[in-house]
DNA sequence: GCCAATTACGCAAACGCTTGCGTGGTTAAC
DNA sequence: GTTAACCACGCAAGCGTTTGCGTAATTGGC
């Protein structure tokens, strides 16, 4: 029998040889377990530091079925929201003992598929993942189901019964950011979304309209448009919003992506920003209060929190606090903050 | 003896029992080898593909040896830097089907040890670091060498004798951002740095220097000046170089958010942007394109792509088709570009 | 001084998979 | 008809660790 790999580490086998006892003993001994005596406890830890014996994780987790790991399927690590989000979860995992396995969609439903395959191959106790904007096949999260894996979605969640998730509350955080154009007098309010079967899009509509709703004002749908997040698709959005007959004295965006490349386009239109019109947008960069025109106001999504909260619930699931078919749906509170 | 756990997932055993068969034909019908007739070959995938069978990864990880993982340390997950890094890693890493495990040190020199420590147990088969801003010991990377696991180090590299690396020629760049000031006729450009123990404030300084060499102007060191990236640091170079005899009229800034923050100072003192003075930066902000006054060029690093390089320079280790001892330290050029 | 409890350790199986080698059986070459 | 080549498959070891159970030896209670 060939050996396939001479890694050079010592092994718990190498140890007993050495001492002249049998591998269950170091193994016990190393667990500190009570059966073994102090003089050999003492004698394996101290040769096995002398060694600097480490042990084979690799071959714990195919013992014990469990990976201490959990895989985190984004789709762009890049994203300010995501790499906010990253953070959150890969401190909670880490001061749990959990690692994390990283992949990322680029939104890409095919390397989506894919990324889960592996993280399940690798037997990743649990995953966190926000899926790519056009997955419209969740087959691959059955399999999860069914592998018994438990899934903690998270910001962009599949419509799909029955799954655990973690995210943000838009619809409270867009009808204060409505409610706030409203009591600045703005009484015509644009508003370019997402793709329409995101989650994210149906819960800013919703929340636009209910607070339209709250004032008593009637919802006006060409004034809600549906774009897909590249420059030209705000530009095509803005000029379809600027040529109502109505006039739109203020828009709320996507995103604060969404909200440069508006503004952008209103500044070529010859229009005064905040004055002969006013954007609020949603959260997603750290820097746009150093934009030139920032939104007036913007709706935070605390990725960071959003992270933590997510891996918090996973790992509940893991340890059996929180039973994996009790289905949640943590909904955080978003909220408006003001850009004076 | 208890089964530890009952995953309920098809083995190759199963297979084997239900075929009549014996695992090692099974074992070899899957991986499609010659000896195994056709026949045989197809019942097995068939079962296999009925029954759902996944290969147990944990298995052939411990069994082989080679766990294609790597790991990757970054001080800070959430840095539009880092995070670019992440992007152009994961995307090389998947490619060459290998998974990437993830450790953030927040530079904390303790965290950055039990990282290196875990990916070590996890037998990631080599690491990709960015090593935490205060890190001075580096036992945990001797550690790693003596267990042959390869490290590419990467932007925030060691001094260390015979280390692999990734990193980008500042010096180069800044060179390209005075010259270019140089051309239009600054004459008295003022520098904010960072820290001064930074190798990246070194070599910035350094391509300060050269550049004015190249030109036959003389350096005063009044007009470089090391904050700390704070906004307050920053105000306080700006005012530093605006009460000079000599009147300044171009900044190089440490990074975009130092930047911005120079040019709220600017606007305060009601100076001109690009007309009393220049400012010019090292990009490491997506957005900075979109703010008022942009700086009119930045030297930028590409995170991206270093991220690649480095990913690749490590699986060119893995393979052999670069030799462990053959040490080699990659720069890349950084490049100005200009923001018209 | 006898039985029970406790202490201290070893045996061996099991986790799922890969792979070198062995072994019949068939085919082809001369 | 003998030998060689090949085909198709099984045996069993081994990767490093954990753990239920068995077993001596020691201790303590009465």
């Amino acid at each position: 029998m060939r050996k396939v790999v001479s890694s050079g580490q010592p092994t718990i086998k190498e140890i007993a040889k050495r001492l002249n006892i049998s591998v269950s003993t170091v193994s016990r001994a190393l667990h500190d377990h009570h059966s073994i005596g102090l003089r050999t406890k003492a004698r394996v830890q101290q040769l096995a530091a002398e060694l600097g014996y480490e042990r084979n994780q690799t071959a714990i987790f195919f013992q014990q079925g469990k990976t201490f790991t959990i895989g985190i399927l984004l789709p762009e690590l890049s994203e300010a929201f995501f790499s906010s989000a990253i953070s959150g979860i890969e401190d909670t995992a880490y001061s749990n003992n959990y690692t994390v396995l990283l992949g990322q969609s680029h939104d890409d439903e095919a390397r989506e598929k894919q990324i889960i395959q592996s993280f399940k191959q690798h037997r990743v106790d649990g995953c966190i993942v926000s899926i790519g904007k056009n997955t419209s096949n969740y087959d691959h999260f059955e399999m999860l189901r069914q592998a018994k894996i438990p899934v903690v979605f998270f910001d962009r969640i599949p419509d799909l019964p029955n799954i655990h998730s973690v995210s943000c509350n838009l619809e409270s955080g867009t009808v204060q950011a409505v409610d706030f154009l409203l009591k600045k007098g703005h009484r015509c309010i644009g508003m370019i979304n997402g793709p329409e079967q995101l989650m994210a899009s149906k819960e800013r509509a919703a929340g636009y309209i209910r607070a339209l709703g709250k004032h008593r004002l009637k919802y006006d749908p060409e004034l809600i448009v549906n774009a897909d997040l590249t420059a030209a698709g705000t530009d095509a959005a803005m000029q379809h919003l600027l040529t109502l007959k109505r006039k739109v004295t203020a828009v709320v965006t996507f995103n604060d992506y969404v909200a440069m490349d508006a503004v952008q386009y209103a500044l070529k239109q010859k229009l005064e920003i905040n004055k002969d019109i006013t954007f609020v947008s949603y959260a997603n960069t750290p820097v746009s209060s150093y934009t030139a025109f920032p939104p007036a106001a913007s709706v935070e999504q605390f990725p960071y929190e959003q992270g933590q909260a997510a891996t918090n619930m996973l790992l509940d699931i893991l340890n059996g606090t929180l039973p994996l078919n009790d289905y949640q749906q943590r909904i955080m509170e978003s909220q408006l903050v003001l850009h004076t």
